[in-house]
DNA sequence: GGAGCCCTTTGATCCACGTCAATACGATTT
DNA sequence: AAATCGTATTGACGTGGATCAAAGGGCTCC
């Protein structure tokens, strides 16, 4: 058995070859060899506790961060101190798009539980991804699909009742759990419901409020943030059939 | 003197190069020579007549498209027939940028007025941007920029009230004019009082009833689509100035 | 240059969601 | 196991913006 580079589990561990997340993340459609540049570039991992920031509005912007365990929010505050959640992510996501364009963070990144993230230095991403084709095509997808994202929960805050919106939420959350192995019609929400509303444009009453009369209705079981559904077919009809 | 390649009026007129919104456009940061590179990239024109489509959500994605002249509405449209504009675009902005995560546009871009953009086909700005980083670069900054605003609109539809949306989007447009060298306080709006609501989360009942509010407190003269903003320190201080 | 139609304005009324308030639950600490 | 504090639920009431309705104004297209 050839030995010349041990391997240690921390480094097995760390590398994008070996994360499972690799299809939902910055190395999916690369080959095996591109994956290992990838795994150079990235090159450190931090650890971020529950509450704790990521990065702040106004940070310098240096890298990007891809989930590797975890959960995070996104929020804007006004001077007024008004917030808006901006997004909820999961692993395997990327936290830190935003600082591209002016050089610093235009938004804060908070742990919604202890969390792990991949540091992935801008500079040396945008040099990579000059290299190798299939890595720059995925970075610009993952942006994109940012935007597409935006789009949706403007049309969300912009044109949908408050049932809409949640209705919305749990499937947009269910699907995403789903992608990453865990149950579709069962989960446990790691963000409040004054987080919730904040995102949906909603106050954490009315959160609360449809939450119970989706149970009332038998369409989802509720309790506290564990989740079950019940009923997803009657969730989407909820979003398609508007009554006004 | 050597005319090996004549070159016509047309042709000029149609490079980057020669182009008066390479500041505001994809050539900003390029020098000289790289400029002329993403010259032979930019195929042609497309002229779009007021009310027509540029491209349609589901059409394939081949392309992205950077505003020569006139203006444009994005929007999504659901199944039930409710849409929502996902933003403005003047002059100097790309549009399109949708398209690349899922090989299709997500959404609809429509001219606002007669109008004229430069495609820009979607691989070959990819190969280009492999040679030159700054193009790479700004690329980046102009999907991150798409990605910042889209929070902004979030926060807006989200968290504030008709009277700040409304003066929101009016500063807005007002600092858009003024980068292309037009006048910070008087303007033309090229949409429809229901494209404004659409935008903003509200009806066009509502808009016209506060452009009459603003007007009787002395802030703007509306007459129809011309606006003339006469208290811009009262429009931020309405923003800012959260009393609930 | 006139007809038609879309766009805008304004008023009256309604209702979904916000606000205010009280209570209850659950996790964490001691 | 009790105390504490953040989180969630639920009720009563108020309101900003939606809805319904009607009339006037200004483009656009013949």
């Amino acid at each position: 058995m050839k030995s010349v580079v041990p391997i240690t589990a921390v480094e097995i561990k760390t590398a994008c070859s070996q994360c499972n997340l690799r299809e939902l993340c910055l190395p999916f459609g690369l080959d095996p060899g591109e994956i290992n540049q990838l795994d150079e570039l990235v090159g450190s991992r931090r650890k971020i506790k529950r509450q704790q920031h990521l990065y702040r509005s106004g940070d310098p912007f240096e890298a990007i961060y891809a989930i590797r365990a975890g959960s995070f929010k996104t929020d804007v505050i006004l001077e007024d101190g008004r917030d808006q959640v901006t997004g909820f992510q999961m692993t395997g996501e990327v936290l830190g798009l935003d600082g591209i364009s002016g050089e610093e963070h235009s938004c804060n990144a908070i742990a919604l539980e202890d969390s792990e993230v991949c540091v992935i230095p801008f500079v040396r991403l945008e040099e990579l991804s000059r290299q190798v084709e299939s890595l720059q095509h995925q970075f610009h997808k993952i942006m994109s699909r940012e935007i597409v994202r935006d789009h949706g929960v403007m049309m969300l805050l912009g044109s949908m009742r408050a049932e809409e919106r949640l209705a919305a939420f749990l499937l947009n959350m269910s699907q995403r759990f789903t992608a990453r192995g865990f149950s579709p019609s069962e989960f446990h929400l790691r963000m409040t419901r004054d987080e919730i509303g904040s995102y949906l444009g909603l106050k954490l009453e009315t959160v609360s409020r449809t939450f119970s009369r989706f149970q009332d209705e038998g369409l989802v079981a509720v309790q506290q943030k564990h989740i079950r559904i019940l009923n997803t077919p009657g969730l989407k009809r909820i979003l398609n059939h508007h009554t006004a």
